[in-house]
DNA sequence: ACCGGTTGCGCAACCGGTTGCGGTGACAGT
DNA sequence: ACTGTCACCGCAACCGGTTGCGCAACCGGT
């Protein structure tokens, strides 16, 4: 492997020259920026990490935490987060960690003498044990809130008491709403939202917390159909498709007995034209939390807190 | 943050010593090791990354490159190696190439210079680009094998020729087979693998190459129906849920008018009992790969490549 | 008391970039 | 010709661990 001596040598400068040319040509006569860019191009010249971070301080790297890489909500945002990195020559290394809530400020303190930044995804800790994680390095809190803490959510809260509402006007009066883990913070605003919104208008029967895959929506369907409602909105699309698999082994069919809600391009593929859809777009949630990330990791005044809620767009069916 | 200097100071030692006690407990005085080891802990003394990484020449870091997020055989394998890396100290960076398999060559040449390893799942490059990329670091693939590369698969391939066997046995004499890209070495060899199976038993109908999701499961079941078959093989889970549904929606009912198979957790959600039925473990996928690939960094002598073949277990209805 | 062999530790060089500071030469202004 | 400015560049120190080498103390054996 070739280093930045090589390259100085071969275009016939020092190496501090080579180092400005390289990072910060302004600093350096054009003519000599370009000799040292080609010397660098033929030698097939490739920075090593390891001495910019240590001479920098600063290593390049952000630390994605996701509670669980089985839920499909996650993987998208990683992927977002993971090209939006990249275009700022960012590494990420991605974390999981497990659900384990407490175990969380232990494992950031280890990391963060690692990393330049944190991406925590929908963090379930307590708001006092994720504040004091956030305080070990910038930090971007994805799908939750906390005041003082930069975040981006995607807002569907709003999005599910407009689906709500939706049901509403076509005349439902029981709806169900199955929601993730009491511990999240974006659970909590959903079924805030969604309360809100039915109150006085629909009985809102909130059902227990499920896990958000398959198996789980096929676990709570008999409650659903036991509810006696015509409408259910379930926060995960895994859950939403189990539960209308076992509602249909029960006679029961969507749409025709039962309205659900459910993302687009499922709602798409399964020909279900007549229910509102919503659309979470993941790699865009994550590209602007990096973003976001690298705006506090480059700017050195420690300014307000940014807080984005991306809009969850709602699309109801043609009829109106 | 506490240097080693610092550790050292504290235990009234050399900087040379604390480093030694730290990492070669061996070749220091016990006693000393101990008050070394009671200083870091008291100072909450972590490692600077970047400066082990510069002065050992080995990053501790490794690459683990899938071609996508959106399929979710991957994710489960990244889980996996994840805590397998964590276990001997390894941070994991997931690097997705976006199946751009012919731009991997140059991406994990700029990315070799950062990291100790790669752990390439799946990768759809030619083999002998593929086979240039392996020689940058040490390489483990996963779901391929190249000549001379340590690999470990999950062989889906026994496992789908034994279904296509048991379909047989049933009494079914035209099968299905969804595959995924044709580019793939898993998909060819699980195309050859069920080709033999049903060689002068059955006819096998290949159909076209499709990705792995629910909305192709709905876009190839006309085909299915068409074809006439009476049984199904597809290779991806999300891919055979859109194809039950879809199939489902043209009055074709699994498992009465059609068999398939489908992994395990689903079949019991579904309550397909009566439907054979596979179990890769993505997990277990990663942590072995992750595994074999540690070895293969600290084994100086570069020995036989490994090629892991995982069982893939395939559990028929209990009617025999 | 002398000696080869361990054992335990410290000195200082090194990994490969980054950057403060000082030196050099060109050029304009008087 | 003399000096002040400024753009450009090199020296060397530094980031924080790791490790080869050498020194000192201590061991049992003759």
């Amino acid at each position: 492997m070739p280093t930045l001596d090589d390259v100085a040598r071969a275009a016939g400068v020092s190496k501090s020259t080579a180092s400005r040319a390289l990072s910060r040509p302004a600093l350096v006569a054009p003519e000599t920026v370009l000799r040292v860019r080609e010397s660098a191009e033929r030698l097939g010249f490739v920075p090593n990490r390891a001495a910019t971070a240590l001479a920098r301080g600063r290593t390049g790297v952000v630390a994605v935490v996701v509670p669980t890489l089985e839920n499909a909500f996650f993987t998208p945002i990683i992927g977002g987060a993971q090209r939006r990195a990249a275009e700022s020559g960012l590494q990420l290394t991605v974390v999981v960690n497990a659900l384990r809530h407490d175990a969380d400020l232990e494992a950031l303190t280890q990391l963060s003498a690692q990393v330049d930044g944190f991406l925590l995804t929908a963090p379930l800790g307590s708001e006092s044990r994720t504040l004091a994680a956030c305080q070990l390095k910038p930090t971007v809190l994805v799908d939750r809130e906390i005041p003082g803490v930069s975040s981006v959510i995607a807002d569907t809260a709003t999005a599910f008491a407009a689906v709500a509402r939706h049901f509403i006007r076509r005349g439902h009066r029981r709806i169900a709403l199955v929601g993730g883990s009491n511990r999240s913070w974006q659970n909590e605003q959903r079924t805030e939202a969604v309360s809100a919104a039915t109150r006085g208008l629909a009985e809102l029967a909130i059902l227990d917390p499920m896990p958000p895959t398959f198996a789980a929506g096929t676990e709570v369907a008999p409650a659903i159909a036991d509810r006696d409602v015509t409408a259910v909105i379930p926060y995960a699309t895994a859950l939403a498709l189990g539960i209308i698999f076992a509602l249909g082994a029960r006679g029961i069919s969507v749409p025709d007995d039962m309205a659900i809600t459910i993302e687009r391009q499922v709602a798409t593929a399964l020909g279900l034209t007549t229910m509102p859809t919503i659309d979470v777009d993941g790699p865009e949630l994550g590209r602007t939390a990096m973003s976001t990330l690298h705006d506090l990791m480059t700017r050195d005044t420690a300014e307000t807190a940014a807080r984005l809620r991306l809009p969850v767009p709602v699309l109801y069916p043609a009829g109106g």
